[in-house]
DNA sequence: TCTATTTAGTTAACATGTTAACTGTATTTC
DNA sequence: GAAATACAGTTAACATGTTAACTAAATAGA
């Protein structure tokens, strides 16, 4: 006989977290697949469009726009700046902070793969419909609040 | 003078992969905060949870509904049955498969974070409002299809 | 049945995620 | 203006993510 005041979880099948999880690998595994020919990680792709869009700015931000934490940041710009993608520059109003800013042979990494991104990013519009492709990320930011 | 021809990727602030990412942290974070009290990580959380409500299951299965990589899988199980949250026996129809199953000690820490994991995932429900909670799941799985 | 292939799971190697401790620099406060 | 505090970033330690190579067991095919 069931206890029925007992409340019980929901199932895993519908969690949001486990929903959150299989959307972004979902999405990610055509990225990482097109940027395994440059050897770069989707994270490392990241830094790159966010540096491009956004032009040279200081790590804490960097990391913030890139939604990646300061400890992977700092990894992260270190292995680019040993490959020549990124340049990291001391702030001289302020000493604690560095400036960082995308390279030549960054932003060809950016143009290398910038129409077949465009397709894969299209891909995914097309599969909601723009109406729901809106919605979808309306509601992910509604998630970010607070 | 701009070249109107050249198509530039979408801006970084309303890409769906870092939607995806941020929402995923948000999500998890009060989860991750409510866990660390009992030690577990929310991966651990998640094999306890697919295995209290579906029962014993082979490595795969479990991978798959716990949204965990294989080789993920495989550590986080030897860590979790070093801890004595799980049993694992090998399958005698088929002895490259496994049978995982929950122990009464980790059904316990289920029933520990149970009520507070509730209140949790309702404030979520409750922020988005019960029918944008359900678009948004809908929305998640179909980008999963194919 | 004997080999080739497939499958379940593990191991390895490297990158990132996550929290905490730590370093150096700038600000605040008394 | 010296000590306490806050801030930007790094390092450390451990867990997971990701791909590829590998092992052992099952199955398919000739």
């Amino acid at each position: 006989m069931p206890t029925p005041d007992k409340k019980t979880l929901p199932s895993t099948a519908r969690s949001l977290p486990i929903a959150l999880i299989r959307a972004r690998e979902n999405v990610m595994a055509p990225i990482r697949h097109m940027l395994a020919e440059s050897g770069i990680t989707e994270q490392q792709w990241r830094v790159l469009r966010v540096l491009s869009e956004l032009g040279p700015m200081d790590a804490s931000s960097l990391a913030e726009k890139s939604a990646l934490l300061l400890p992977s940041l700092t990894r992260i710009a270190q292995a680019m700046k040993a490959r020549g993608l990124i340049t990291q520059r001391v702030n001289p109003e302020d000493r604690r902070r560095q400036t960082v800013a995308i390279t030549d042979a960054g932003q060809q990494i950016i143009d290398t793969h910038t129409e077949q991104a465009l397709i894969i990013g299209q891909s995914y519009r097309e599969r909601l419909g723009d109406e729901n492709f809106d919605t979808l990320i309306a509601l992910l930011q509604q998630l970010e609040g607070k």
